[in-house]
DNA sequence: CTGAAAGCGCTAACAC
DNA sequence: GTGTTAGCGCTTTCAG
């Protein structure tokens, strides 16, 4: 019968060590997974530890490893654009999978306004935090590199806006999955197809629109400027985008929105006016949101793996935070995850 | 002009009190804000952490405190349903919001099997955590007990589903807010309302059953049986339950929707099925969800303050978390926030 | 009101 | 392989 701990003392590194018969730096050892212990030494103390329900005082080992077992995910947003999106929970899930494997903890953080920075800024020089990744940056916000500078490990979501800040970035290919979308259309049977784009300020929708723009040429099908409508991500821009659209003289018979979102919002303007998907008008979304499983007929969409995304962050910025010379190296090593077509109804 | 304080070793209370010509002693009061010291030692202490910028060293302090300045946000979900709604999100930042105000830092949890369950006993068992707020929690999970016999502060999201645990919890007014949704629907003029529920298993889900069988009551309208099918908080649930109400010899003139995604998946049916709304049919809907602004005509629905109810789970358990004897006394301190109904193009 | 001194529990040299 | 020892930076009695 194992003995109740419940309310006592914790166990500490030096009862375990008195219980097992050995010095508190050989349980130390065993506990922390050194390699130089005899084997007897290393059972007798693992059974001690299991017995008193020994957990190590992170406080301790921090104040002198100077590590703190943790990770921050940063969500850093003026407004709240970034809670409607399906983005956010996915990659805070990934990154916490990762996170938590590796035996460290996840501390979140919202930065909203100038308090926020000052503070994330003083927590991380303050060595609270071992690694930081960064999700939802706008524009060119000189947090990643204030941290960077006192020595915090950092990765961005999404690739950075200027090409100027070198910074590890972990990102789907919006490019080519854009490609994939603009084929799709083509292949189909659009010979007018037209896009709604996401904000000017957000690097993803520009690396859609591009890769919407390769693909189209690919298949020698033109993209003339009345047929690309800035749209905002979300569903009320999509909507206002393609009414937009079909007021136009000749309609377009294709629509790639940049997001799910947008790709809603441009299903419900069409059939309001009337017009059938995918009879007349073909729709491409991108994202592969819950949403996207959900419309009548369902949304053809360029899938990114989100979750995965989440991971790759959490694994890379934990690789530069157990190297710190990977850190500083010229190479700045970050990863572009594939996306793929995911076929519904709407094509 | 300001010192470079980049890459040196960071300031200790040890340096800021030989700069301030004080003792380490009364440098730490001034830093931990206690009230005993003189007006010429607190701005001098002041002034020498500033020229340092001083940041207390969080682990030094828990080890002789015993307290970890930081708070569990817990996500306890076997599948992946918690990520599809519009909630979790809300609930974190303004969990966030409040930990955050109180200088604590939140620490994000997901639970998803037995490893991670035992994780979490240890890391709260070992004081990593001041505290701990529940979300999302299936069925009648063990883990809260298991962390407040740890001696850890829990507070729950929603109503506990066996009404014996007595947790402290923060919920919306589901059964309030329900009928307000069935005044809503007799008021405008329906005579024959249905209702779509959620999963059996989530009491909020029971609560709006409820409460919506209250209002109609009030109104002196039945509710048979044959008018309350049931759902799964899905869009897809939502839409096959209304094809089911469809296909009815009376068809109904008004549907409720246990939240905003079934209720959309309603819409769908009922457009698809040619019968129009708010004209034939009306449609309420629960949580005010953003999607429900971007259906066309707009959701009318029941509006739960989500973000708030965040900020008072964390407000809640941090005061417990101050003065145990509060934790341990008779009352349970729970809070149920109002709901209120919006008035869109539904009904 | 202030200072001196004693640890909190752990790791990391450094001997043996 | 293992034990001894010296702190990590902070709070907290306890004297003064």
């Amino acid at each position: 019968m194992v003995t109740k701990q419940v309310r006592d003392a914790p166990a500490t590194l030096e009862s375990v060590a008195a219980l097992a018969g050995v010095s508190r730096a050989t349980a130390g050892r065993v506990l922390s997974g050194a390699t130089n212990v005899s084997e007897g030494a290393r059972t007798s103390v693992l059974d001690a530890a299991r017995q008193l329900s020994y957990v190590t005082n992170q406080a301790a080992r921090s104040l002198v490893t100077r590590r703190s077992g943790s990770v921050a995910f940063v969500v850093a947003e003026a407004e709240d654009r970034a809670f409607g999106d399906p983005f956010f929970p996915g990659l805070l899930r990934g990154a916490h999978a990762e996170v938590s494997a590796a035996g460290k903890q996840l501390v979140f953080v919202m930065v909203t306004d100038e308090q926020d920075r000052r503070q994330l800024e003083r927590f991380a020089a303050g060595g609270h935090v071992d690694a930081a990744v960064f999700v939802s940056l706008h524009g060119d916000d000189p947090l990643p590199r204030t941290l960077r500078d006192a020595g915090v490990p950092v990765v961005l979501s999404g690739r950075p806006y200027r090409a100027g800040t070198r910074f590890p970035f972990v990102d789907a290919d919006n490019e080519g999955g854009a490609a994939l979308a603009a084929h799709e259309l083509v292949d189909r049977g659009s010979r007018r197809p037209a896009t709604v784009t996401g904000p000017a300020d957000m690097i993803a929708g520009e690396d859609r629109l591009a890769g919407f723009r390769r693909g189209l040429q690919e298949r020698g099908v033109a993209l003339p400027p009345s047929r690309v409508v800035a749209g905002d991500f979300t569903i009320q821009s999509g909507y206002a985008a393609t009414e937009r659209l079909l007021r136009q003289r000749y309609r377009p018979d294709g629509v790639f929105a940049a997001n799910d979102q947008m790709a809603v919002g441009a299903m419900q303007a069409l059939r309001e006016h009337g017009v059938s998907v995918p009879g007349e008008v073909r729709v491409v979304g991108f994202d592969d949101a819950p949403l996207a499983a959900a419309t009548h007929p369902g949304l053809t969409t360029v899938r990114q793996p989100v979750e995965q995304l989440g991971r790759e962050m959490a694994q890379l910025v934990l690789e530069l935070a157990a190297d710190p010379a990977a850190a500083r190296g010229r190479r700045v090593p970050s990863r572009v995850l594939p996306t793929e077509l995911v076929r519904r109804g709407t094509t």
